[in-house]
DNA sequence: TCAATATATGAGTATATGTTCATATTTGTG
DNA sequence: CACAAATATGAACATATACTCATATATTGA
């Protein structure tokens, strides 16, 4: 049936948009960096300063990813004077995220 | 505590290797042709050349990147004759994958 | 307003990644 | 064994990515 054939496809082809989406919901996964830093963030939140020092990356690093992941709404700030204290955004990544570490930790 | 202390550092520090899994994991899931094929293979086994077809890329890229989806094992074939047929390996990826592709297809 | 602290940004560089083209390899068939 | 079909592979290229350095911006307090 027609139906049917145009119900399939929908399944099997994925249009651009959602495409382009998990491609970069799971590029934002795929640097070391970028996982060390949500992974620190699924406890509770940081100051830029903090995540450098508690990963031993500079801040710079550590601010050009949080705009990478601040640009995919997967984290967010909130200011105190002039330290920024960011904090996961999106709990269904965050979930991915943990998940596959888990998963990965347990062989 | 001593205890807590190593506990605590276990859960938010990320070992070599974990890390490294992971973003492989992730690195694989990051891009739009990979997640086209993954996508594909999650309904049914299919041939390199269906593959290609079905997705309209050549059937040079296809293999490239059915190797790297085996070398992550994420992927597995069986031959009959001359002809490949790819399936999928991993159930923890595909679930991850199918269950973002929901969470971007429905906003 | 000046200094200090925290963070953001842009340019430059080195490396990683994905695709294409041409060709090699493998398997089955006459 | 020669040929066809299916797939794999390597080199070359263009682009994307992550990090570093230097510097800019923003907020607070004296």
């Amino acid at each position: 049936m027609a139906d049917k054939e145009q119900e399939k496809s929908q399944i099997e082809q994925l249009d651009e948009e959602t495409l382009f989406i998990v491609s970069q919901t799971f590029k934002a996964l795929g640097d070391p960096t970028r996982i060390r830093i949500l992974h620190l963030l699924a406890h509770k939140e940081h100051s830029v300063n903090e995540i450098a020092e508690n990963l031993s990356l500079l801040q710079s690093t550590v601010s050009h990813q949080l705009r990478f992941l601040k640009n995919l709404r997967l984290v967010k700030y909130r200011r105190e004077g002039t330290t920024l204290y960011y904090s996961m955004d999106d709990e269904h990544v965050m979930n991915v995220l943990e998940q596959t570490i888990y998963h990965a930790q347990h062989h």
